[in-house]
DNA sequence: ACCTGAACACCGTTCAAGT
DNA sequence: ACCTGAACACCGTTCAAGT
């Protein structure tokens, strides 16, 4: 089922699957919505560098230039689906007696939709927010930190930094998993580890004294843990910074 | 000049560029060194989007299938070239009286880097540091980090979450970068700002009461000024969660 | 061992023609 | 207004054949 759409060594397109039954006939209209939800669902099951216009047409039951009518291009498309699924990120009112905890679990709950959404955050990179739904969300998001009486500026810029960090952890996973089902047997998260670590324990302690005396901790910790500390670093020093004015 | 290499709205290979006697004949022979140096200088010139298997075997005066004899695949060759450039990077011995100040140099010096080859950090995302050069660089960094008694676990994950940062504000600067070359004019940092801005103070204040009242410190400030706030917050967040064992 | 031509199975986008 | 077939100018990768 993980080979059934592998064309060549690392191209796998959906156009390879046939799934014959699965391709509707072109009896709904298109429309921008259809588009993009199946952009968001071919993203999910079959991998980001695996949708194309022509698999977004095949499975719409036409041909790539009817997409043109409803979308500029690819990049906008992009957008469009990024923008549909950051409208699911919810931030709470904001309770000046816990801001910072607040401001945690939003960046958490945001890697959350990205996960829950494969493929969708290798969109974001280089994507300046003027889609409205995504101001929507910039807007709560201030105010949690107007709360902390965090500096405007600092604001400004706290926005800006925590989210391309969010964003880029959330691609640099969904690289991984692409390469991993690649690969083909996804070795399970605990044989990956004891892999690296055997790298890491094998170098040669003349030339790398620190690293090879580091294996353990560099290879211990979940993802969860390791972006948990990220997020972590990111808000304690928003909070050191703006205590010193 | 801008202009030559267009062939269709968005792609610009590099191809398209004829240059009549650029073209190398096959006088010297192929070599991992010669494509990963080409490839390096394509990403300067033509930008990360144009270079491709086939324009660095265009520019070496044979056919893409060349150089499959040397690099596995375009995955590898995207490997080599950071590798290269990483090895630029270069890392103080630490002093524990200011540790903190290197550290901050560093990650500033790694965006120079990275900015001097444009397109490199396009490459950097998803990439584990294996590679040979890379792994010596990382010994580096954690010596400045153990100068500054941050505990193990906190150095493996900080090295992690900065250089993600750094990657991601280089791969994001470049996007933008290419974007701008893509529309043609290129319109001078000041006036994209003033534009921004612009749609920031036009938001409606019914719908947008904070955001609309911050056009100023969303617009403000040069790439430079908020990338160093990054870097202050990473290594203030550091400190204070090092205090705080 | 290293290199090549030709082929395979794809891309995004445009455009004239249809309904 | 919306959709389509066919074409254009590309991709990465493989492979049998050459030197």
């Amino acid at each position: 089922m993980a080979e059934q759409r592998r064309v060549y060594a690392s191209g796998d397109r959906v156009g390879a699957t046939v799934r014959s039954g699965t391709r509707r006939r072109s009896a709904e209209r298109l429309s921008v919505d259809r588009i993009v939800a199946v952009a968001i669902d071919q993203m999910r099951t079959h991998g980001y560098d695996a949708v194309t216009m022509r698999s977004i047409a095949r499975e719409l039951g036409t041909g790539p230039a009817s997409l043109y009518a409803h979308v500029a291009n690819r990049a906008e498309l992009d957008q469009l689906v990024v923008g549909r699924v950051c409208a699911l990120w919810e931030i709470p009112d904001p309770d000046p007696e816990r801001w910072d905890a607040q401001l945690r679990e939003c960046l958490i709950s945001l890697l959350g939709i990205l996960r829950a959404h494969p493929g969708v955050a290798r969109c974001t990179m280089g994507m300046i927010p003027v889609e409205r739904g995504m101001l929507a969300v910039v807007e709560r998001l201030i105010g949690l930190l107007k709360a902390g009486e965090v500096p405007d500026q600092y604001i400004a810029w706290f926005v800006d930094v925590s989210s391309l960090f969010v964003g880029s952890v959330a691609a640099e996973e969904d690289i991984w998993r692409e390469r991993m089902a690649d690969i083909g047997e996804a070795p399970s998260e605990e044989e990956t580890v004891v892999e690296v670590r055997e790298v890491f324990s094998e170098l040669p302690v003349a030339e790398f004294p620190l690293l090879s005396g580091m294996a353990e901790a560099m290879t211990t910790g979940t993802g969860d843990e390791r972006f948990e500390f990220g997020v972590d670093v990111l808000i304690s020093g928003l909070k050191a910074l703006s205590a010193a004015r």
